[in-house]
DNA sequence: GAGCACTGC
């Protein structure tokens, strides 16, 4: 059967033809992501980006397999670490940080008449920052845009392209009935709970997914389903299986959701997820959601130098989007945990990250390009001029920018690496330390570059995890976490293991070892931007030397100066800048640490939820300072 | 003795 856009491709082909810029709205199940470049394959070299590595290989193969060819003869993909393209590759599916980095090398884009922005609702930093570009680019030369986004936000995307068409194809979806509650409730995790209940009971099996706001009420609901199974089952309703996802679960974890239930009873699975499973993770066999219709989101507030993490209402979009899970298969049904007054309150779509996020990276990107003016660049969204002029501070103290605002050849480096600001200032600071700083703070980098390296054990297994960790790791204890990380990655990388040892290892330590992978692959491409050979002989791979530890702190302290927290009299630690009291999270080492211990801290992060907690600390000593 | 949502080079 043909896809929505395949039915009306004349009409959708030469409506793009005619235009510079076509806006098109094209729901789930429109075929727009495969179809449209297919549509424009006769028509010059295109590029399609998409927010996520998985989402740009997989539609690049499944395009491939439409169009009879191999990955990387007329249809290829480029994301990090790995790309498929040829001389013959006409259509190319690209992250959209892919897309900005091929802009730096050529600012013209000349190696395509045609540039698809997809799941542009979704607007991360990078979407919007690709977009302003283009718009720029346009004025300069005939380029095809076709922006393709999910949701209502289109006017706001046409608008910015000087009124450019909108074009809507429908998807195909099967119908989601919308509930609502009646009444406000005051627990979550207890009204999430008690509707699951009641759709076991009451409704044709099929899968719940249940979307909290965050791994506390997931880690909640879990227990508290296990601890009514019992009763469920003698009542003789079919069995529920509660599974948590989320991102920082470990992989294997993750991969139940698609497991088959085993056993010959009647059940259920029960997903207690995230907003990973609202973009990032497709769960197959969902019949009904239910949706708390809150989300968890850091929010950085130039003005303290800091982050929040707030609890929020979501989207009217982002609720349909929850909602329509439940659709994908089969008519399914909608429990929303809110009324439907609070749904008619809700925004109309998300505040986008540019709005909300530190903007000092994405400077640095906009001055790469030769963007003198940022306060009045083309921005699809402008971030405020305070947020701007903060960024910019930043960037001058970490000596990116002189004091006209001009890119530093310090500046001009640091954007050529695939770090954010900070990160790329200690690697530079390492370079004219001694011997194997660098090899040191490249390491502890690219564990920092990575999410979610280590796991939090569940509680009953935290203090012996905690003391495994330091009985291997011995100088963390003192000098903190970046130390931590180093003698982790010592032990992980050292070529003794082998392969199930190195599994072995990630399993007892709470390490995620498909992180540690990545981890391997930045390190690698860092070591070859800084020049470092790729060891030849592994053995001679450098581990951790006590003696080298100030200087690799004090590298770190050049790319955070104002993370720093000195020990005062009432034995609390005051940031240098602000003098307001931080404290080390409780997941750092420095955590059980005596307060009175450490001179002064220093940390890569700083997270306001119930108090100011520091994230990623290293002890530092006074007599480093002055140097 | 606390919880991190999600993603890109």
């Amino acid at each position: 059967m043909l896809l929505p856009v395949q039915v009306h491709s004349d009409e959708i082909l030469s409506h793009i033809l005619s235009h510079d810029t076509t806006i098109l709205i094209g729901e789930t199940g429109s075929g727009k992501s495969t179809q449209i470049p297919q549509l424009l394959l006769k028509y010059g070299k295109i590029a399609i980006t998409q927010p996520r590595r998985v989402a740009a290989i997989n539609l690049a193969t499944r395009v491939a397999q439409e169009t009879n060819s191999r990955v990387g003869d007329t249809i290829g993909y480029s994301v990090r670490f790995d790309h498929r393209t040829s001389s013959k590759t006409r259509c190319k599916y690209v992250t959209d940080g892919m897309l900005l980095r091929e802009m730096i090398n050529d600012k013209e884009l000349k190696n395509y008449d045609t540039v698809i922005i997809d799941e542009a609702h979704e607007r991360t930093v990078l979407t919007d920052l690709i977009i302003g570009f283009l718009k720029e680019l346009q004025g300069r030369r005939k380029l095809r845009i076709v922006i393709m986004s999910a949701t209502l936000n289109a006017e706001s995307f046409s608008r910015f392209f000087h009124n450019a068409p909108i074009l809507h194809v429908r998807g195909r979806r099967f119908p989601v009935q919308q509930l609502y509650l009646r009444e406000p409730c005051d627990d979550l995790v207890e009204i999430a709970i008690r509707c699951v209940v009641q759709i076991n009971a009451g409704e044709p099996l099929g899968d719940v997914l249940c979307f909290l706001p965050g791994q506390e009420e997931i880690d909640r609901a879990v227990t508290f389903l296990e601890r009514i199974g019992p009763e469920i089952r003698s009542r003789g309703f079919p069995v529920m299986v509660g599974m948590p996802l989320y991102a920082s679960l470990p992989p294997s974890e993750q991969l139940k959701v698609f497991q088959r239930i085993k056993g010959k009873q009647q059940s259920r699975k029960i997903i207690f997820c995230t907003n990973v499973a609202e973009t990032s993770i497709t769960v197959p066999g969902v019949k009904y959601v239910v949706d708390s219709g809150l989300r968890r989101v850091k929010v950085w507030r130039h003005a303290l130098n800091l982050s929040t993490l707030l609890t929020v209402p979501v989207s009217r979009a982002s609720a349909q989007q929850r909602s329509g899970r439940a659709g994908r298969e089969c008519a399914g049904k909608c429990y929303r945990l809110f009324q439907e007054s609070d749904f008619e309150k809700m925004p109309a779509v998300t505040e986008p990250e540019i709005a909300r996020c530190d903007v000092t990276e994405p400077l640095l990107l906009l001055k790469r390009h030769g963007v003198d003016d940022v306060l009045n660049w083309s921005w699809f969204e402008h971030p405020g001029k305070e947020s701007i002029l903060q960024a910019l501070g930043e960037l001058l103290l970490l000596g990116a920018l002189d004091a006209k605002g001009s890119l530093t050849p310090l500046g001009y480096r640091m954007s050529s690496l695939p770090l954010p600001p900070q990160l790329g200032v200690v690697l530079i600071a390492a370079e004219d330390k001694q011997k194997h700083c660098l090899d040191t703070c490249i390491d502890i980098v690219a564990c920092l570059s990575v999410e979610n390296v280590l796991l939090s054990p569940p509680w009953e297994q935290r203090d012996i995890v905690n003391e495994r960790r330091t009985a291997i790791c011995h100088r963390a204890s003192r000098w903190g976490d970046l130390v931590l990380y180093k003698e982790l990655w010592d032990h992980y990388f050292r070529t003794s293991l082998t392969g199930d040892e190195k599994k072995t290892f990630c399993q007892e330590l709470y390490v995620n070892q498909r992180a540690m992978r990545q981890v391997q692959k930045v390190r690698g491409q860092l070591r070859s931007l800084f020049r470092l050979h790729e060891d030849p002989d592994p053995t001679a791979h450098h581990a951790l030397e006590t003696e080298e530890i100030p200087a690799v702190i004090t590298c770190f302290l050049s790319g955070y100066p104002k993370n720093l927290a000195i020990l005062h009299p009432d034995r609390s630690h005051k940031i240098v800048t602000t003098g307001e009291t931080v404290q080390p999270h409780p997941a750092s080492t420095l955590f059980t640490q005596r307060k009175t211990d450490c001179p002064a801290i220093l940390y890569t992060e700083y997270v306001y939820t119930s108090k100011g907690y520091a994230r990623n600390v290293s002890r530092l000593e006074l007599s480093w300072l002055s140097s």
